[in-house]
DNA sequence: ACACGTGAAACGTATCACGTTACGTTCATT
DNA sequence: AATGAACGTAACGTGATACGTTTCACGTGT
């Protein structure tokens, strides 16, 4: 199964959740207990979403913060597979 | 659905795939390209499993760097809810 | 007794999340 | 036209983390 070019899961964040609601970001940043700048550099693809952030999400938008951070773990092997072509790891396990 | 104290990803590790090997930490080390203080810290809980760690991992072990991460994050978010348990956010969308 | 593998600490470097502050732009209301 | 809100962004500092090299102390086997 391969993962083609996945979103930053700030513009998922900002697509599926903000957008919808109509909220601007300076209102949801501090709903969030987090500061503008944060908030505005997650949806502009600027920063990941940390476990802690995850959390938040979580709780304002009463899901599970497992599926923030799978995005951000999906984005973030696609970008090491670009980043780390050639990596030149020995087997270790039986084929 | 809880999580209870998951292991760290490290102590999986060393269970799973080092110990059935009977591989020294050196020698693992070597094989991945890292340093044996990196995979020691690692193996002792010190160290999380990186993106690129998860590369290595996956490719060593014939594995996807999707369960490295997986365990990874569910161990990350266990950490941050015990962390911040007074996480104070406001819902944002409707119940 | 000596060499080797191991775990762990100290030290330095790089990256990243996060906050505060500040600036310039755009848009809407006055 | 002017005021203010919202936004993106830059500078600067802090703390956490991944990673490397070096070094030290504890074992075990020769």
């Amino acid at each position: 199964m391969k993962m083609h070019n996945p979103p930053h899961p700030g513009e998922v964040l900002r697509e599926l959740c903000f957008e919808p609601l109509g909220i601007t970001v300076t209102a949801a940043a501090k709903a969030l207990g987090i500061s503008r700048k944060t908030l505005s550099a997650i949806l502009n693809g600027k920063a990941g979403i940390s476990p802690e952030m995850a959390l938040r999400l979580s709780k304002a938008f009463d899901t599970s913060p497992e599926s923030w951070l799978n995005q951000q773990m999906h984005y973030d092997i696609w970008q090491a597979e670009k980043v780390h072509k050639d990596l030149k790891v020995q087997k270790l396990a039986v084929a």
